[in-house]
DNA sequence: ATACTGCTGTGATTTCTGTCACATTGTGAA
DNA sequence: TTCACAATGTGACAGAAATCACAGCAGTAT
């Protein structure tokens, strides 16, 4: 797989810096790559397969806010990597997944020499906020039954699949409530052709 | 007022700069600085004042985010300017407010030429991200009285004052809550001995 | 086949929050 | 003072969601 289809808007010199820096690194379905209160040594640049974003709660729920795939960068690792900071979230491999690791002491200087990279740092910025934001909408302004749609949704968007394999328990740790609730709502929304209902799977319809 | 005092961390040729190209303007309080989907053009210097960022929802209610305080910066406005996008959220002067507005056509030359523009930038990035971090905590995974409580405290810590000048109305649109919910949970946190209540006036304890 | 385990369905109950209705109390203007 | 209005207090009720309890059901291992 070649990583610079992932990333076309990057100049040749950029390209070549990262080839030559840069490690690939691997993680199982399941690994933690970032936990929080970690330092973070390095940006991982999403290569394939697909990372969980959530902030772990007390009682070890883990609350989704977002997904990273393929061709998308990790915000929170750039800012806390510039900083040295340590991160307030959690990162965990969704499925097996690839990353490319670029170390942090060569941030700033991509930053001042690579326009293209610049404008990636700076875009990356920007659809993570927005994706906070939008979680912060739904959770201020959606009952349960619409932020499971979105979360439905928003699933089948991103994969472009019709049907997603997950629990019910999956469901509810994600949107910080409970199994029962969610298999209730799910119920509903079978009866009203929303989706179709099998065992560890949802179809949408 | 001398704004360089707020923005110690600024270079002598950034200052030089920003003196000559930016522009002061005044707010006064209730003013709207932005509203949702609006392009920005300039960026914005907090020099006195307090501004609140916020969300409105389908019913007017402002849900807020955070606010932005002397020596702070709107890293929405930074990020849709560098783009030229629209934003999703809306500033409004709390009170009587001034600021700096720097031209969008600036940003990337200042990120290029000014090393501590550029810290500046990535600084308020991240400080933006953690708030939005803990708003999203604190409607995840906390109850009303809880996060009546971090409102609270909060208003505290940035202000420095024990008293707080705020009805229970607005309380309540702030949290997206009603003002019937607020007023009694102020009354338990009395009854705790956290707060003392009066007329438009908060007393924490 | 049997047993075990993880996933799903469902009722009963409780807690939290929002909503409606209305009383009371400060405060400033006339 | 008196009136008007905004802010606050409170009870009653409704709905959403969490929790508890338990019953099937599907797939896997023995």
């Amino acid at each position: 797989m070649n990583w610079k289809q992932l990333f076309p808007q990057f100049e040749p010199g950029l390209i070549e810096i990262i080839e030559k820096e840069a490690v690939q690194r691997s993680y199982n379905a399941g690994d933690i790559i970032m936990r929080t209160g970690q330092y973070i040594k390095s940006t991982a640049l999403v290569l394939e397969g697909r990372i969980k974003i959530y902030r772990e709660n007390q009682d070890g729920g883990e609350f989704l806010m977002y997904y990273l795939e393929p061709g998308q960068a990790c915000a929170v690792s750039m800012i806390c990597a510039l900083q040295s900071e340590t991160s307030e979230i959690m990162a965990k491999a969704e499925e097996d997944t690839e990353v490319l690791m670029i170390p942090v002491q060569l941030m700033d200087d991509l930053m001042n020499k690579y326009k293209s990279w610049y404008q990636f740092v700076i875009q990356t910025y920007r659809s993570r906020f927005d994706e906070l934001l939008s979680v912060v909408d739904n959770i201020a302004f959606h009952n349960m039954d619409e932020r499971l749609e979105f979360y439905l949704k928003r699933h089948a968007d991103k994969t472009g699949k019709k049907v997603m394999e997950v629990s019910h328990q999956r469901i509810a740790d994600d949107l910080n409530s409970s199994r029962e609730v969610i298999s209730r709502l799910l119920k509903k929304m079978e009866q009203r052709n929303l989706v179709k209902l099998h065992r560890n799977m949802i179809e949408l319809v």
